[in-house]
DNA sequence: TTAACTGACATTATTATAGTATCAGTTATA
DNA sequence: TATAACTGATACTATAATAATGTCAGTTAA
């Protein structure tokens, strides 16, 4: 069972090199190299991105992407939003004839409760927090 | 994003249904009658949760299957883990190279917490809780 | 004017999930 | 003792979701 799928990992992949390199664009050439994701599927997950202004780009020689907004206000939720919908953990279960009570089911309730938690919490790591991360990786112990 | 299948579905309504009768043998046939779900497929599924021996089979004429633990020892985790396995939100998103940190990483740290959050949540969803709430539908408001 | 790019979209491949079919063996019962 | 109603086991097919590739028109800097 995933709840990430290659989708959302390369796209945050994505981000963190761009956030890496603010000011500058980037090629998908270059990012796919960098990331050692595959180019073509690199650029449609670009174009995924550029739809919610995460990102801009600038077309023609020289061009590329760059990040749009500041990494610790891009949360891993937003991503998972643009390629695999609001996090929904699952349809309902049972149907109106067997679930009568609905309103009070209590597995109805209580997948909803996980749903938010999984969506607070995920709401919390940001492009930001995962770039410090990378970019301080020696921690004394 | 589904975090529940079929399989688990099917197996919930086949668990509340045989909790429902519980000194009884009920055929798969009846099951799937009853819960409206396609009957072959039910079977392969009864043959996974006879494997953790959440019910027990009779085989032959009159035959069929019957609950082999208490309803509320019986929670929707231990069904998950049957047919789709641990509960695991996502493989390690980034590789060696990339995530130098690993012991530190932020997001696997997170999905980790999270993980054992929806695991903690769901083990307290029993059959037997479900079964309760179904069997009494109407509470005042 | 051409090489290095993006935009848009069609196509294919791979894998996971869902569902069906078949047949051998068991048991109650008529 | 024949047979109808069952399970066990397993092979098979169908459908849908995910992953990845390919192509071509248009843009821009050098
Ligand atoms: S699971 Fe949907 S109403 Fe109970
Ligand atoms: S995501 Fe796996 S070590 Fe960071």
């Amino acid at each position: 069972m995933k709840l990430l799928t290659k989708h959302t990992d390369y796209a945050i992949r994505a981000l963190l090199e761009l956030a890496g390199s603010k000011d500058e664009f980037l090629s998908a050439q270059q990012i796919a190299k960098r990331q050692r994701v595959p180019y073509q599927f690199l650029r449609q997950i670009l174009q995924g991105l550029i739809k919610d202004k995460l990102v801009i780009s600038k077309e023609g020689r020289g061009g590329g992407f760059r990040i749009n907004k500041h990494p610790y206000l891009i949360s891993i939720v937003d991503v998972i939003v643009i390629f695999q919908g609001n996090i929904q953990l699952s349809d309902c279960m049972f149907r109106k004839k067997l679930c009568i009570n609905r309103a009070n089911c209590v597995l109805r309730k209580q997948i909803n409760r996980v749903e938010k938690l999984v969506n607070k919490e995920f709401k919390g790591i940001t492009i930001g927090c995962l770039l410090r991360d990378l970019e301080k990786p020696k921690r004394r112990g």
